[in-house]
DNA sequence: GCCAACGTTGGC
DNA sequence: GCCAACGTTGGC
């Protein structure tokens, strides 16, 4: 199956691209997401090799894409943390025997030279139909066509040499 | 910190 | 199955 493209929130205070970049391996579990519709995106679509875009949501004036990531993952499995009472995305209904919620593993690939903020994509002539510009989007994962996804990368100061290598 | 958008819950 | 109440997201 060809990859997807998608587009991935987070709050930067919680976690950042940095904080992908400097976990072991700059691999990380993408727990917590508790949206059924983000879920069955997880789930029924994300699969190994698929590219992300990083998104830093609520952060003021850096809010936007600040670079990419790659599910590494074969493809998702169960979010522990939904059975954990521990966690602050414990879920009663879930347990692991019957687990509610998945989550997929995330390696971090690429930082834009520079950040391209919701204002930009907004203003782009070339980003018509991206979901994240949608007014009132709050979805966490959001899939992006590829024109999309590219168009993203050059705005982010990507040399195309630097896109091609990445394999987009 | 405000509040619009919108997802979820639960009473009926 | 409708829909009001409530909770959360996330831009500003």
């Amino acid at each position: 199956m060809a990859k997807k493209y998608w587009l991935i929130k987070s709050e930067p205070d919680v976690f950042s691209l940095d904080h992908l970049k400097n976990c072991p391996d700059q691999t990380e579990h993408w727990d917590g997401i508790r949206n059924y519709q983000a879920r069955n995106l997880m789930r029924d679509e994300m699969q190994e090799g698929d590219e992300a875009i990083f998104y830093h949501s609520n952060a003021g004036k850096e809010t936007g894409a600040v670079g990419l990531s790659r599910v590494v993952s074969e493809s998702a499995y169960p979010d522990y943390t939904s059975w954990d009472p521990k966690s602050k995305y414990y879920d009663e209904k879930s347990s692991e025997e019957n687990p509610r919620w998945v989550m997929v593993d995330f390696k971090w690939r690429a930082e834009f030279p520079k950040l391209v903020s919701l204002q930009d994509m907004k203003k782009a002539d070339n980003l018509d139909g991206m979901l994240v510009i949608k007014q009132g989007q709050r979805l966490s994962i959001q899939p992006v066509e590829k024109k999309h996804f590219v168009e993203v990368c050059k705005m982010g100061g990507l040399k195309a040499s630097e896109i091609k290598a990445l394999g987009l």
